[in-house]
DNA sequence: CAGTGAGCGAGCTTCCGCTTGACTT
C-alpha cells in the first residue's frame, strides 16, 4: 500500500517528478489522453443530446489497466495533468475510467518542474473544473462531425481515403491560394540604379562608398537617360545624418518558433526538430517541446542570468517578461529550454547537439541587453538631376544578445552586416568609378515551407503544437500538397553601365524561380480545396477557428452550455452536408491551352478519372482524344501549350539494340529507358528523355548489367526462383518476388539452397501491406 | 471519375489533441 499515486501525462515528466517527491509517493503517467470518441459511426449520439460514446483505445488498455492496479494500493490519487482545456479532460476522463472516489482525489496543476512548485501544488489542490472539460468535449465532438461527416462526402464525390477538417482543410486552402496568387501573378521590371564613387583622403589611401539612387527608373529609356546625364555630372555629398539604433531579442522558443528556427537554421524539417527533441527531452536536457508558452520559470531567470554574468559580464543581462502573442495560447509549460543552463553543450548525434546549441543561445540570448547601433546615411547629389544617392552604414555600439544569437528570417534576400563607411562630410565631391543601372523584377509572393506554414496557422489560432507537424504530414500524405524542390527558369535582363565616361549596354542571364523544400498543391489538392470552399465555407474560413475558441472560451467560463453551442453548429452545418450529397457532380477544373499546330485540334489540360491530364481533340465525332498523364508537380491551372505538347512526345522509340526495341519515357520514378521489359533510371540532371539517343541508352544498360552482376550473391540451379542478393540494407533472400531477411550471424555468401528454403519458411506471413 | 471492359459485391478509408514506443523496409 502507498500513500499516494500522482498521476501526470508524461512518463519523463514522472521520472523528474518521482526524485523530488518521498517514498511516500508514486509517480505514474497516463501517455496523453486514455479515452476518445469511439469510431463506429460518429462516436456521437446526435439524438440524445450529442452525447459522446467513450472508449479507450486498444493502444491504451495496457495503460489503464496498470493504472487501475496502481489505484487500488493508493490512498490519495493526485491527477496532475497539464493545466489546460486537454489536460483537465484527460484528468475527468481518468477518474471516470478508473472509478476514482472523490474523497480520494485530488486535482493539481503546476507550471515548472521543480521540489517547491510541486508541493505548492499539493498544498492547493482542488477538484475537476467540469466547465473546462465541457470546454474539450465541445472541442473534440465539433473535431469530430466535421471531420467524420466531411471526408465520407469527398469519398463519393472525389477520391477514397481522402479527408477534410477544421485544421488541415485551412493549411491546404493557405496553399492553394498562395499559389494562385502566384500563377496570377505579373512580373514588372525596373531599373535599379547603383554606384561606387572614389572617396578623396588626401592620397594617403583609396577608399570606396557603395551607394543606391532613393529612385527606380520604370524602362529602359528613362534609365539609360540617367545614366547618360551621369558621365558629366558632379556628384556631391549634401548630407550625412547618423544615428543610434537598437535591436532586442526574441523571446526563447515555443514549438513553432523552435520548428521555424530549426528550419532556417539547420535545415530541419517541422518533423525532424521535434523527433530530436523528444530525444533531447526524454535524456532531460531540455523542458518539453510541445508548448506555446513564452515564460521561463524564475529558477531558470536566476540561472540564464548567472550564465550571463559568467560568460559575459554583467552589462550584457537584462532579465525580461515575454507576453504570447498567438491565438489561442493556453501556455500550459514554459517556454522550451535547456534543463540546466549551465550545460552548455551535450553528449549526442550531430543534430542533437546542434538543436540542444540552438535552444540554449535563444534561451540565454532572451535574457540579454539590446544590442546597440550607430545608423549613418549619406546622401549624394547629382548635378541636374532631383534624384540622390543614398549610402548607409552600420557601426555596433554594443553587441548585446547579438554576441549570442540572431534570429533568421523568412525573407530571402541577404541579410546586411556591419558596413563601414569612410570618413564623409557634407559639401564633398566625389568622383565615381562605376555606375550602373540593372534591370530588376518583381518577384511572386512566397510560397510556403512548411515551418512558414505553422507560423501562419499559429497566427491564425488554428492548430497546437503537438498538432504542427501530423497536419503537414497528413496534408502530403493526402496527396493535396508535396513538398518539392523546383529548378529555376533563365531570364535575360538588360544591365547599362557607365565606366571611364564610355556606356555600356548588355543583356545578362539569371536563375530565377528555383524553390527548394516548398509546399506546391497538387491538383487533387485545388479540386478539394474549390469544392469544401463552395460547400463549407464557414469551417474554410481563415476565422473559423478563432471564432469557436471564443465560444469554447465562453463555456469554460460556465457563460455557454456545450451542447447547446454544438447543436447550434449542427443544425446549420449538417444541412450543408446533406445538401452537398445530393447533388451529383463535383465540378472538375478544364482548361484549353490553346491549338496542337500538328493536327489543328483543341488542347486542354483537365482531371480526368485516374488523375490530372493533357487532352488533345475532343470526346465528340468517331475520333477518340488522346490522353497524356501530367507529370508530378504540374498543375491544371499553370500547365502551358508547350508543355502539354511535350507529355506526348513520350514514350520516345530510339532504335534496336539486340533485336530488342529502346523506348525512354518518364514514370513514378522518373525518367527511364525500357528494353527487353527492363527499365533503366536515367540519370538525374544528365539525360534529358526527349533528347537522348540510341548510344546513350545502351551505355546505361551496360552500365546497369555491370551493376547487376554484384547484386547477385548466389543463385541455386536447383530452383530459378531462389536467389540471395545484395540489397540497400545489405544481403537478403528473394523468392518469388518477396523479400527475406537473412537470420543475424548466418555467413550469406554460404548459405544453401535448403537453409534459404528453411528461412522462407520460418519467416511469419507478413501483415497487409501499408500504403 | 479517361476509355476500356470479366463481373459482382463487400469492406475500408476519415477528424483534432494528448502522449510514447513498436514495427518494417
Amino acid at each position: 500500500m502507498i500513500n499516494n499515486l500522482v498521476i501526470v501525462e508524461s512518463p519523463a515528466k514522472a521520472k523528474t517528478i518521482e526524485k523530488f517527491l518521498g517514498k511516500d509517493f508514486k509517480v505514474k503517467s497516463s501517455m496523453g489522453h486514455i479515452r476518445d470518441l469511439s469510431k463506429e459511426d460518429l462516436g456521437i449520439d446526435i439524438n440524445n443530446n450529442f452525447k459522446p460514446r467513450y472508449i479507450v483505445p486498444a493502444d491504451k488498455k495496457k495503460t489503464v489497466s496498470d493504472l487501475r492496479e496502481s489505484v487500488k494500493n493508493a490512498k490519495t490519487v493526485w491527477l496532475a495533468s497539464d493545466e489546460d482545456r486537454e489536460g483537465e479532460a484527460i484528468a475527468w476522463h481518468l477518474s471516470e475510467e478508473l472509478k476514482l472516489d472523490k474523497e480520494n482525489t485530488r486535482r493539481i496543476v503546476f507550471h515548472e518542474i521543480t521540489k517547491e512548485a510541486i508541493l505548492h501544488a499539493i498544498e492547493n489542490h482542488r477538484g475537476i473544473d467540469q466547465h473546462l472539460v465541457d470546454a474539450q468535449q465541445a472541442r473534440r465532438v465539433l473535431d469530430r462531425l466535421v471531420g467524420f461527416e466531411i471526408s465520407p462526402i469527398l469519398w463519393r464525390k472525389v477520391k477514397p481515403s481522402l479527408s477534410a477538417g477544421r485544421v488541415q482543410s485551412v493549411a491546404v486552402r493557405l496553399i492553394v491560394e498562395r499559389e494562385r496568387e502566384i500563377i496570377n501573378f505579373k512580373s514588372t521590371s525596373s531599373y535599379r540604379v547603383t554606384s561606387v564613387f572614389e572617396v578623396p583622403d588626401n592620397g594617403k589611401k583609396v577608399h570606396f562608398l557603395k551607394a543606391e539612387l532613393d529612385e527606380r527608373f520604370q524602362d529602359r529609356k528613362k534609365a539609360l537617360e540617367f545614366v547618360e546625364k551621369c558621365k558629366d555630372a558632379i556628384f556631391t555629398i549634401s548630407d550625412v545624418v547618423k544615428k543610434p539604433a537598437k535591436k532586442s531579442p526574441s523571446p526563447p522558443f515555443t514549438t513553432s518558433t523552435l520548428q521555424q528556427e530549426a528550419s532556417r537554421k539547420l535545415g530541419f524539417s517541422v518533423a525532424q526538430t521535434m523527433t530530436v527533441a523528444q530525444r533531447l527531452y526524454e535524456a532531460g536536457l531540455i523542458t518539453y517541446m510541445r508548448t506555446d508558452s513564452v515564460n521561463l520559470s524564475n529558477t531558470a531567470l536566476t540561472a540564464v542570468e548567472q550564465i550571463i554574468i559568467k560568460e559575459f559580464g554583467k552589462d550584457f543581462v537584462n532579465i525580461r517578461n515575454y507576453k504570447t502573442k498567438s491565438k489561442g495560447a493556453q501556455e500550459a509549460h514554459e517556454a522550451i529550454r535547456p534543463a540546466y543552463l549551465s550545460k552548455l553543450a551535450i553528449e549526442g548525434n550531430n543534430t542533437e547537439k546542434r538543436l540542444y546549441e540552438l535552444i540554449w543561445k535563444r534561451a540565454v540570448a532572451s535574457q540579454m541587453s539590446d544590442a546597440r547601433l550607430e545608423k549613418t546615411t549619406v546622401s549624394i547629389a547629382v548635378s541636374g538631376r532631383k534624384e540622390i544617392f543614398i549610402a548607409e552604414g552600420e557601426v555596433m555600439k554594443f553587441e548585446g544578445f547579438l554576441k549570442v544569437y540572431l534570429e533568421s528570417s523568412d525573407d530571402e534576400s541577404e541579410e546586411k552586416g556591419e558596413v563601414l563607411l569612410p570618413p564623409l562630410e557634407t559639401g564633398m565631391k566625389l568622383p565615381y568609378v562605376s555606375i550602373s543601372a540593372t534591370e530588376k523584377f518583381t518577384h511572386y509572393p512566397p510560397r510556403f515551407t512548411e515551418a512558414s506554414l505553422v507560423k501562419k496557422l499559429e497566427e491564425l489560432g488554428i492548430g497546437r503544437p503537438s498538432t504542427y507537424a501530423p497536419t503537414i504530414s497528413t496534408i502530403q500524405q493526402r496527396g493535396y500538397v508535396i513538398k518539392e524542390e523546383r529548378p529555376g527558369k533563365e531570364r535575360r535582363y538588360n544591365i547599362i553601365s557607365l565606366e571611364k565616361g564610355a556606356i555600356k549596354e548588355a543583356v545578362n542571364t539569371e536563375i530565377t524561380g528555383a524553390e527548394k523544400g516548398k509546399l506546391f498543391p497538387d491538383n487533387i489538392g485545388m479540386l478539394v480545396n474549390d469544392f469544401l470552399v463552395e460547400h463549407f465555407a464557414e469551417v474554410l474560413d481563415f476565422n473559423f477557428t478563432a471564432s469557436v475558441e471564443k465560444e469554447f472560451d465562453e463555456i469554460a467560463d460556465g457563460k455557454a452550455n456545450w451542447t447547446d453551442m454544438i447543436k447550434r453548429f449542427y443544425l446549420s452545418f449538417h444541412q450543408k452536408v446533406e445538401a452537398t450529397l445530393a447533388q451529383k457532380e463535383v465540378v472538375k477544373p478544364e482548361r484549353l491551352l490553346g491549338t496542337d499546330p500538328s493536327t489543328g485540334k483543341p488542347v486542354y489540360s483537365r482531371m480526368a478519372r485516374f488523375g490530372a491530364v493533357a487532352q488533345i481533340g475532343e470526346t465528340t465525332g468517331d475520333e477518340k482524344p488522346r490522353y497524356a498523364q501530367l507529370r508530378k508537380g504540374q498543375n491544371i491551372e499553370s500547365l502551358t501549350l508547350q508543355e502539354a505538347l511535350d507529355l506526348f512526345k513520350l514514350p520516345r522509340n530510339l532504335g534496336i539494340f539486340e533485336d530488342k526495341e529502346v523506348a525512354v519515357s518518364t514514370g513514378r520514378f522518373g525518367p527511364y529507358a525500357l528494353h527487353d521489359s527492363k527499365f533503366y533510371s536515367l540519370l538525374k540532371g544528365i539525360d534529358d528523355p526527349y533528347t537522348i539517343e540510341l548510344d546513350r541508352a545502351i551505355e546505361l544498360i551496360h552500365e546497369k548489367r555491370e551493376k547487376d552482376k554484384n547484386k547477385i550473391i548466389a543463385v541455386f540451379s536447383e530452383d530459378k526462383e531462389v536467389s540471395i542478393l545484395n540489397g540497400r540494407w545489405g544481403p537478403y533472400i528473394s523468392y518469388k518476388k518477396e523479400n527475406y531477411k537473412i537470420p543475424r550471424g548466418a555467413d550469406p555468401t554460404s548459405l544453401t539452397h535448403a537453409d534459404c528454403m528453411k528461412i522462407i519458411a520460418d519467416t511469419p506471413v507478413k501483415k497487409k501491406k501499408k500504403k
